[in-house]
RNA sequence: GGUGGGGUUCCCGAGUGGUCAAAGGGAUCAGACUGUAAAUCUGACGGCUCAGCCUUCGGAGGUUCAAAUCCUCCCCCCACCA
């Protein structure tokens, strides 16, 4: 089974080219692929995993997969899509970004022997000159074409216009694609829907620059059931790095999902065989729940670690109630099955107090507001006021009460804000 | 460069002298219901020393008892024209 059957089953796949010619090619040869990654944040989020699971199942499928950063066309932003300019960020930080980025890669893919490479199109396109690029590169590119592109639509079409720089942007990666394919024999790139356009550009100039076929495959935007774009949560994005969004919170994030994604979402984001999943499509109701449960470890294992999920399962349980997983449910998954227990959990965000600054002086308010679990002050006084607000599981009756001593438990207070948030306060 | 139209609280978007911390919608948060789901209903949604006070309506000044609303200058965006 070639790695596109692969990725067409599991539902990575929104269009391709050259549909027989790519099997082929993918079925006949150990292949280099590569999807470029925008390193405008130090650190990648949720929504670039499918684009990583790819570049994965390629890997484990015997081809090479290049993750290209965009050291270089993250100066300029690509407009794909997109109706509203992209804030231009400096080569410091990118060159800070670009070190998370492959640190957090490498969770999921190996990069040991070049099995996997890592390279930057800043390499390439800082030396650019603008005389010969137009000339050799320039030449190739009909803007009739480009500006009837879908890419561009929605800012052709917005208020907002197009600038140049942006516009030009849809060169730079094809020229990224030529520049792979003629250095690395890399003549498959795989990227977002969005990206359809600047991908067929590329496609395009290696044909005419290099007499070379080359091919393109697009992913579709994953969306949740409710028709938001994945990724999103009140913190904001759902980042892949343990310091920014810690390994409990994401799987939490996974737990958390819409019933009718869960399938979708094995498919996609863990390694769990097909066979397997299909058999749990019809399960519904409660029973989803356990199958979420391994959709989270399944993500969180491929994220931060086997040891981090299974962490993050027994703090979920110390939080939320013991689950059973049954032994014949998604049987791959290395999650440990039976009953699982609360237990003593240290996955909980804490705070280091001094037992005199809270017992008997320290008002609710001001610890909710301390602990982080509310923005302000006012924040933390409407929580209380809405009944939202726990402390040892008790509800805060009112905003001013004082901390005593029949709030620690042990040496801790465990302070809760709605039904899922929680922060310890240690005393020492 | 010219002419016209704009910049409002997280987003969209009302508001053209006091009744405006600013309609409405979205997002978000809390409560009820649940399965840590969805949908629904209820409430909240600038800050604080919270029945009162303080800071917000692109920026800086000004008029007025009183300005998001009027005037001046500046910055930015858009459309058309050049």
């Amino acid at each position: 089974m070639s790695v596109l059957s692969v990725l067409q089953e599991r539902g990575f796949i929104e269009d391709l080219t050259h549909t027989q010619e790519l099997e082929d090619y993918l079925s006949n040869n150990r292949i280099t692929c590569y999807i470029g990654f925008d390193p405008t944040a130090s650190s990648l989020h949720v929504g670039s995993l499918v684009c990583i699971m790819a570049l994965a199942h390629m890997q484990k499928n015997g081809h090479r997969p290049i993750a290209l950063v965009g050291g270089g066309t993250g100066l300029i932003g690509d407009p794909s899509g997109k109706t509203e300019l992209r804030k231009i960020i400096t080569h410091d930080q990118i060159e800070e970004n670009k070190a998370g980025l492959r640190n957090q890669l490498s969770h999921f893919l190996d990069f040991s022997a070049d099995k996997a490479l890592l390279i930057d199109n800043a390499d390439w396109l800082t030396k650019l000159e603008y005389i010969p690029f137009l000339r050799d590169i320039g030449r190739h590119f009909s803007v009739n074409r480009m500006i009837k592109a879908e890419s561009y639509k929605a800012r052709m079409e917005s208020d907002d216009g197009l600038t140049f720089i942006e516009f030009n942007y849809m060169l730079l990666q094809a020229y990224d694609f030529m520049q792979l394919a003629k250095t690395h024999d890399c003549l498959l790139q795989m990227g977002g829907s969005d990206q359809w356009g600047n991908i067929v550009a590329g496609i395009d100039l290696v044909r005419r620059t290099l007499k070379k076929q080359a091919f393109g495959i697009t992913f579709p935007l994953i969306t949740t059931a409710s028709g938001i774009k994945m990724g999103k949560t009140h913190k904001g994005a759902v980042w892949l790095d343990a310091e920014r969004f810690s390994p409990y919170e994401y799987y939490q994030f996974w737990v958390n999902c819409d019933d009718a994604d869960v399938v979708k979402f094995l498919k996609l984001f863990t390694f769990l065989p097909m066979d397997q999943i299909q058999q749990i499509e019809n399960l519904e109701g409660v029973g989803l729940n356990k199958a979420k449960a391994i959709l989270a470890y399944e993500a969180t294992k491929i994220c931060h670690g086997e040891k981090q999920a299974r962490k993050s399962l027994e703090a979920t349980v110390c939080v939320f109630g013991s689950i059973e997983i049954p032994i014949d449910l998604l049987t791959a998954s290395s999650i440990p099955r039976g009953t699982h227990r609360a237990v003593k959990d240290d996955s909980i965000p804490s705070s280091i107090y001094k037992g005199d600054d809270v017992i008997g002086s320290m008002q609710a308010v001001d610890l909710f507001t301390q602990s982080g679990l509310c923005r302000s002050k006012s924040d933390a006084r409407r929580l209380i006021s809405q009944g939202g607000a726990y402390i040892n599981g008790e509800r805060v009756a009112n905003f001013d009460r004082i901390l005593n001593e029949k709030d620690i438990n042990g040496t801790e207070i465990l302070l809760r804000a709605g039904k899922k948030k929680y922060h310890k306060i240690i005393l020492n």
